[in-house]
DNA sequence: TATTTAAATCTACATTTGTAAACAATAACA
DNA sequence: TGTTATTGTTTACAAATGTAGATTTAAATA
């Protein structure tokens, strides 16, 4: 696998990681606290976390005095996209459209998002296929 | 929990799922040698996966002669936007529309989906806000 | 009816995940 | 410099998951 994947980070870790992605350099100490009222763990938890997403390459740390300071190796975006991404491909290719629109009827856009997925859309649309075929049975690997 | 929920599936229960929701009435003798060759697992394999579903209420059998048949009870689509939708929700709010912006660039859409697609943005671009605030940070439950 | 055989169910076991206590190392303060 | 906080590291343990062998049950056939 390419050096650029995002190693599947579980939920618990996802949730510390975005706390991460938005501070952008943070001590266990202020994760703690954090966690604590987002989530409501314990000071252990968010360090077992912290070190299985270290070791998964997801964080790295540089010392501080008798501290350690803790900062994402991947950004936020890249590692929604890959997920995200990753799901759908796992799912049948025919009925992916289907699922993002009726996922797009529930979230909240802001106008320039839908300003650029519009044109992207449309350029899209161009090379567009009629139908997209489903794969869902054998020749392909799990 | 409404009755709605599909209650989060693993990885292999979803690809024996896929082929059930294509062919929608299957045995597990079926199943076995189609699983067999899409993901080479063993009959047993096959039968444990089977039963997890049963449990999780996302298959139901009907018995005939000495075997059971297996259907789905989830239709493919309500599975497929419920766990994709569950995970944008667990992300950033602010930043995925621009995950689902880098997916779609991946992913192959049908002319008609990207139809829909676009009717569907141009309709939410009238009340959509200006921007999606971030909710990475507390007041908010894991 | 006795035997074979094909299904289903039970048991198993390693890995990952969620959650956290116990322990060790070291910086800060008295 | 000895003591106390603090921060990081180990260990723990139950539940979920991936994978599959052993066992039971019942249908089919000899």
């Amino acid at each position: 696998m390419g050096s650029s994947e995002v190693g599947a980070i579980s939920g618990s870790e996802w949730e510390i990681m975005r706390v991460i992605w938005t501070l952008n350099n943070v001590t266990s100490r202020q994760l703690s606290e954090i966690m604590g009222q987002k989530c409501d763990w314990s000071t252990s938890t968010v360090k077992t976390l912290l070190s299985r997403l270290v070791k998964k390459r997801m964080l790295a740390t540089k010392q501080e005095g008798r501290q350690f300071i803790y900062h994402p190796l991947v950004t936020e975006i890249a590692a929604m996209s890959q997920t995200s991404l990753a799901l759908f491909q796992r799912m049948c290719a025919m009925k992916v459209g289907k699922a993002i629109l009726a996922d797009l009827k529930e979230l909240t856009l802001s106008k320039s998002d839908i300003d650029s997925l519009s044109n992207l859309l449309q350029e899209k649309r161009k090379t567009a296929p009629d139908e997209v075929p489903c794969n869902c049975l054998p020749h392909k690997h799990c």
